[in-house]
DNA sequence: AGATGTGAATAGTTTCACAGCA
DNA sequence: TGCTGTGAAACTATTCACATCT
């Protein structure tokens, strides 16, 4: 199924029921995903499956990256609290969210940060190397292109491509600009595993329609616009306009009346 | 929630129960709020005290630019069918969000297109234009103040701002940067309501206390980092990284094993 | 008829609270 | 003793199915 998914985290455009062949992206969020996991770090056989639930893997992502960075200061262990401090969340949800990738922590102590750094980047897929294709280098997307989000592990930008014969060719971040008409040697060649849509609201669906025909099923939007994509294509989305919609309705809810039973607290 | 919120999604990372003074963001996503709407559109003074979930809040914006679109082309009415389709959701759950705004259907008809828009520009607060203030000019702020997003409705650049002297003074799309220790000034001369935060991860938390510091309680971040804010303080996250590490879960679940036994679907 | 609005059922997520292990 | 791992409870969200109204 596919994932219509606003990021936002946290997002959250939730999927559709079929109608034709061609259905709303699934939503990513809420539906729980079955894993196949080895067991253990160690090369030990056993196969377990696992359902990792999606708002577990969001996290996991975040917790990553709290890891990454105590790996760094050397820290050896850290606590379920400790963590999820640094992630952001509550220290019960952390080890519920930890506890679906198998057990990994040892009781009194903690978690070993580098065992739990490799668990979470093996189920993240993060192993590999996917090859990222941005198509529209505009505006946007010629920052996204420099940006340094993509060289983050487990991905590189390894195409760039536009519509307007007057970018195609232009260097960028060091790739050269390819026409969008070539996406299919492109994805081939290239082994293309993601796709960016950064072109204006109106191409999108088109670029999308290409991706998917080239057999890209994985959809990372920026553009404003809702895709559809048939079953099995997973979308995300990222879409300023409605975090900052979002943001605007929880500033008008803090505007207190003036003799004021002001709401209470914000939360 | 302290909206510690991943563009999408799903996003998807939920707050923190208190701690000391400052606690985490409180989750945007999973909480409903409590908001005084007005009857209806005519001016009658009937306020009626609902609860529009969190989750509902963040389709209403997805709402709002399909019913934009369907103005557009001189559309006046919608079915819930119609319109869910256009917005991705199924149209159950569009009926139960805008059931939270009040009854603005005609049963057998549909939903005025006209009312609908202004009833969810009223109820996400777009009626007044929040100023808001970037901080960090590089590539991806640099992107984003001249990103058609900002102006949608409801919105406007007002500011932009750096730390490195060298890029003060710079204008970008009409406006001067200025330095970030001018943020005192330029949110109370501009009266900003929404911080955006483009700048590398490590300097993020400080700039964060300067914007908290200075009265803005809404902070939209593109940085690769928790922040962490008083209650009271909706953080927004927009992460690059942590979209592509979901999409790359769902990627290496598509991978069938050989001889077969596919993983069912991939929901 | 046809579509809304909504109670009830279902599904998914978070938090609590504590048993159990190091 | 301290912290993990997890059942159970609480909460939030989605979907169904149909009464209700135009």
């Amino acid at each position: 199924m596919t994932d219509q998914h606003a990021a936002t985290p946290d997002e959250v455009v939730p999927g559709e029921p079929s109608a034709g062949g061609v259905r709303r992206a699934r939503a990513v969020i809420g539906r729980a995903v079955r894993s196949t996991l080895p067991s253990r770090s160690t090369g030990d056989v056993r196969r377990v499956d696992r359902v990792v639930p999606e708002a577990t893997v969001a996290r996991l992502a975040v917790y990553l990256r709290a890891l990454s960075a105590l790996a760094e200061q050397g820290v050896v262990t850290v606590s379920s609290e400790e963590l999820a401090t640094a992630a952001g969340v509550n220290s019960a949800n952390l080890r519920k969210d930890l506890s679906h990738l198998g057990s990994y922590g040892t009781r009194g102590v903690g978690y070993d940060v580098a065992v739990l750094v490799e668990r979470i980047e093996n189920t993240l897929g993060l192993t590999r190397r996917l090859a990222v294709a941005l198509v529209g280098v505009g505006n946007l997307g010629h920052a996204l292109a420099g940006y340094g989000g993509f060289t983050t592990r487990g991905f590189h930008i390894a195409a760039l491509l536009d519509a307007d014969p007057a970018r195609v060719g232009e260097k960028i971040a060091g790739l050269v600009v390819r026409h969008v008409d070539e996406l299919p040697e492109v994805v081939s060649e290239l082994d293309i595993a993601i796709g960016v849509i950064a072109t204006p609201a109106h191409a999108a669906q088109a670029v999308c329609d290409q991706l998917v025909d080239c057999g890209v099923t994985s959809i990372l939007n920026f553009a404003p616009t809702v895709l559809v994509v048939p079953d099995g294509v997973d979308v995300r989305k990222v879409d300023l306009a409605i975090e900052l919609q979002i943001l605007s309705f929880h500033e008008q809810r803090k505007i207190r009346p003036i003799g004021g039973s002001a709401l209470e607290g914000v939360s």
